[in-house]
DNA sequence: TTTATTTGCGCAAACGTGTGCACAAAATCC
DNA sequence: GGATTTTGTGCACACGTTTGCGCAAATAAA
């Protein structure tokens, strides 16, 4: 594409016009006390008439700050994640800042590789879910203290001293897990992701939880790990089939993830099993209308919007600060158990 | 945040350390012909040893690119979108572009607020699948001419001469609309969002032409438009309690999107009229497992990773072509077909 | 040996902004 | 009226790269 000169107009230009200095012109536009109102107010009516616009590039380059801001997420088409994105979006939108978005494919590798490219981008900052594969976090703890602000939200980690925004896993997983129980699910079984996670910890001690307040024997082949976090349905039914070739069939499952929670919904519908009849499941999700499935999916929703909205705040604020932040948040946002009739007894 | 001092290295700093010129460091590292092979050999180990990586925001200054690309879509929850972003993010990041994401909200507004903003990013290029309140195309125009490469997906125009990837929208519709009538449907309902948007001419168009190849006259009443593309429930709601309010209601209804044709099927959830006993319903939606509604909604399914891909790919090829590219083409992806329980007679 | 060519490198300017400093003119103070 | 402060502006450089041009040394041609 030969590239049409730009016709956008720079402060050189404006100061040609106007018979100023460049500086002079920068000062005005910045309405620097050293200018006078008189010079200050001709500059910015001509900068006004002539749609003057900064180079935010040579902006950046001057000031080290780039006014964008990094997203590393796993997977954009995950309901969850999705949400999250729109909830920073209208954020960093309202604040000036533009989103540029990675994805880490569950990959620690291509996680890394992406972190690199938005510190070469020189992102002013970092939001981050970790992926399920992640267990080395140097990469991050560089960037760190390279001084580039970053906060967690829903996949943290303690590795760095800094904000986290999440959901109240446990509770959530909790509430669900106790919903079985006193619809008469006994043998609850618990598909997750990997067992790194942040998520994953807090979720599965809510359901053991609850299982001990009902004095019910855990049983560690009740609890499967996907590792690659539900990417891949095989995964999803290699979990759902080990569980129905138990001797003692679970009669429950709670599941710990959009991705998993659907996927194995699928899967038991291709099995032609009954739900909740031979089985009851529920677990996370945020897919917009669990009402419409058959039957209706009780789920754990989070408010993703709301989450990355509040990351997003968080960043801002560390990235605008003046001076060192020193003392860190964690967010913890409610979850809503919505039940429908996957998960209750006829 | 007080900004550690970066620790990345310089040019400047490599021809320091080895007695040379930053012209002559520069030149090495891009290999240039007019430097010795030595002094190239021994600037390459320094800078691979030092971890040095070209600061790409002075190199966008210096070349006017950023290595970043634009794009413009109304939502990021929607299946369809969601995974657009993700086949444009697989692109992007093989071949070192970057990903600014904007949603227009369907707001025409917001489009070109966005727009603005993305120019003063100075993108390379852009993707954008129009707001359904677009009908001023003037800002885009202006963009256009001033050297942006622009590529349309989904929601086109053809205000613009350049590219334009699209699913065979005309196709899937009459394919659809033809089932519908063979299952035995006479009297079909379609939903669809404004009516200036370029899919929802083709998806008419394609539903008009089943129609008229069957004989069925055309009920003008049958066809609901939703201004805002489906973004409120209660638009859809709107639609959908005027075709019930018809002396002769509709047996079907064929809903136009994925927003629209999930809102639908949950408002008739919500009214418990019966699928597909009392109403048919099917339509576009990129939902990952239709088969799980209840009963399993019949769809036609759109390429949207693939899309996502075809346009990046056009869009890179057109901000790296050396000379103006004149000649524009317009990609047609098929779209699939999936019968499901929803929009067959028992 | 002299002239012409090639080879290898550095100087300096440019991209568009922002800012420390100097400096002249105006205003204020004795 | 002279000394001092205030006010307003411009010069010059920096951020990190890239590139046209010039120039000396090395090589080739005459």
């Amino acid at each position: 594409m030969s590239r049409v000169k730009k016709d956008s107009i720079t402060i050189t230009d404006i100061a040609k016009a106007l018979n100023l200095s460049s500086s002079t012109v920068s000062r005005s536009l910045r309405d620097s006390y050293q200018i006078s109102d008189e010079t200050k107010q001709l500059v910015k009516d001509y900068a006004e008439k002539n749609n003057y616009h900064p180079n935010l590039v040579a902006q950046s380059l001057r000031s080290n700050k780039s006014q964008s801001i990094g997203l590393m997420i796993c997977s954009v088409p995950n309901n969850f994640f999705a949400e999250v994105i729109s909830g920073i979006e209208s954020i960093a939108y309202s604040k000036g800042y533009h989103l540029i978005i990675t994805q880490s494919h569950e990959s620690q590798e291509r996680e890394a590789k992406n972190l690199e490219h938005l510190m070469w981008r020189s992102v002013d900052g970092l939001l981050i879910s970790l992926s399920s594969e992640t267990t080395d976090m140097s990469n991050l703890k560089k960037m760190h203290e390279q001084g580039v602000p970053i906060v967690f939200f829903d996949r943290v980690s303690d590795c760095i001293n800094t904000h986290q925004v999440v959901v109240d896993n446990s509770g959530g997983a909790y509430e669900l897990t106790k919903h079985f129980i006193e619809s008469g699910y006994k043998r609850i079984a618990h598909i997750t992701s990997s067992p790194d996670l942040s998520i994953t910890l807090e979720r599965k001690e809510g359901y053991l939880k609850a299982l001990a307040e009902f004095n019910i024997p855990v049983n560690e082949n009740y609890i499967k790990y996907c590792l690659h976090g539900g990417m891949l349905l095989d995964e999803i039914a290699e979990c759902v089939d080990a569980l129905f070739d138990m001797e003692e069939r679970p009669d429950a499952i709670f599941t710990a993830s959009d991705r998993i929670t659907i996927g194995t919904f699928a899967i038991l519908h291709k099995r032609n099993i009954k739900i909740p009849d031979d089985i009851a499941i529920a677990g996370f999700s945020n897919f917009s209308s669990p009402e419409l499935f058959n039957p209706s999916l009780t789920t754990i929703h989070q408010p993703a919007f709301e989450m990355g909205k509040v990351a997003a705040e968080l960043l801002i604020e560390l990235i605008e600060s003046k001076r060192p932040v020193t003392a860190f948040s964690k967010k913890i946002l409610p979850t809503k158990l919505n039940i429908r009739k996957s998960s209750v007894k006829i």
